[in-house]
DNA sequence: CAGATATAGTTTCATTTGCAACTATATGGA
DNA sequence: TCCATATAGTTGCAAATGAAACTATATCTG
């Protein structure tokens, strides 16, 4: 008995959709202005930063992003210097990337600034707001990451 | 004083983004394969199917897509008969789009899908949850919305 | 009413993205 | 050990996206 029509405006895949683009057109267009990098550019680094050396494939897990983009990311941060790559001893076909001393102090420009740009967005929100926002956030995204037909 | 460092498997960005990407993966595949629909071909229908005629602009805002890809969206779905245009009596420049009986039939067989598909993204939650996360996004949205610096 | 300016929508072009094919190395079985 | 198969990462090509230019109509000003 199904009777409940379909409102979009309160489809809850369509209010995810539209917040994650309002929020991911600002901050990406800030990283980009201020320090020339495109969203997986700036992922590689704050995971970079977190841990010491990664293979690709690690990041591409860490960041959720597919592995063609971290090969074109990584490529672009090499280029300008921000990361190095290292043979990987144990398997040939790959290699470890770790952020250089360049790197290192871009990172330390972009982290005040992201955690900025998130304080200013959850302006208002309590520590509840917020920690019941991030645990809604990981249940959806489990949902939709297990399939069933 | 922000010591607090960034970490960021706690950035509500990047879980936002993490979030709606899965999701909409997930269902946008859904619409492509069982109904031969792009997202924002789907959004459109949606919102016509709730008021009857409107505008590309008003579909734009309605819809959150701007005004280039709606226009491209509506030549998809006129080219396959689901909407029509006639001339706007009001404006010259702009026209007005509805459903057809086709784009209606469409959308009857869609909607509960879609439903479907949100119910169980959403299993488990219960309503305070699911109000919760509604009203949590329409504020970060709003937040991301309005422009500062 | 004529000319200037603004707006609705489309089209063109450059950029971005994602899939599929490819190269190189690793692993497992005869 | 040698061959078959699997996996890491890259590259080339095609589709999707977005910005800027364009067309047509509307509105505003003198």
């Amino acid at each position: 008995m199904s009777i409940m029509t379909l409102r979009l405006d309160a489809f809850i895949p369509y209010r995810l959709s539209v917040a994650s683009n309002a929020v991911s057109t600002r901050i990406s267009a800030s990283y980009r202005k201020r320090f020339g990098l495109k969203v997986p550019e700036w992922r590689l680094i704050a995971i970079l930063a977190e841990a010491s050396e990664m293979t690709p494939q690690m990041l591409g897990s860490a960041t959720g992003i597919d592995k063609i983009s971290v090969s074109r990311a990584a490529a672009a941060l090499i280029e300008r210097g921000l990361i190095a790559a290292r043979d990987n001893p144990e398997d040939g076909r790959s290699h470890l990337l770790a952020l250089t001393t360049d790197g290192r102090a871009l990172y330390a420009e972009i982290a005040p600034a992201a955690l900025a740009m998130e304080a200013e967005l959850l302006a208002g929100f309590s520590v509840e707001d917020r920690a019941c926002l991030d645990a809604l956030l990981r249940r959806i995204e489990a949902a939709a990451g297990a399939d069933s037909s």
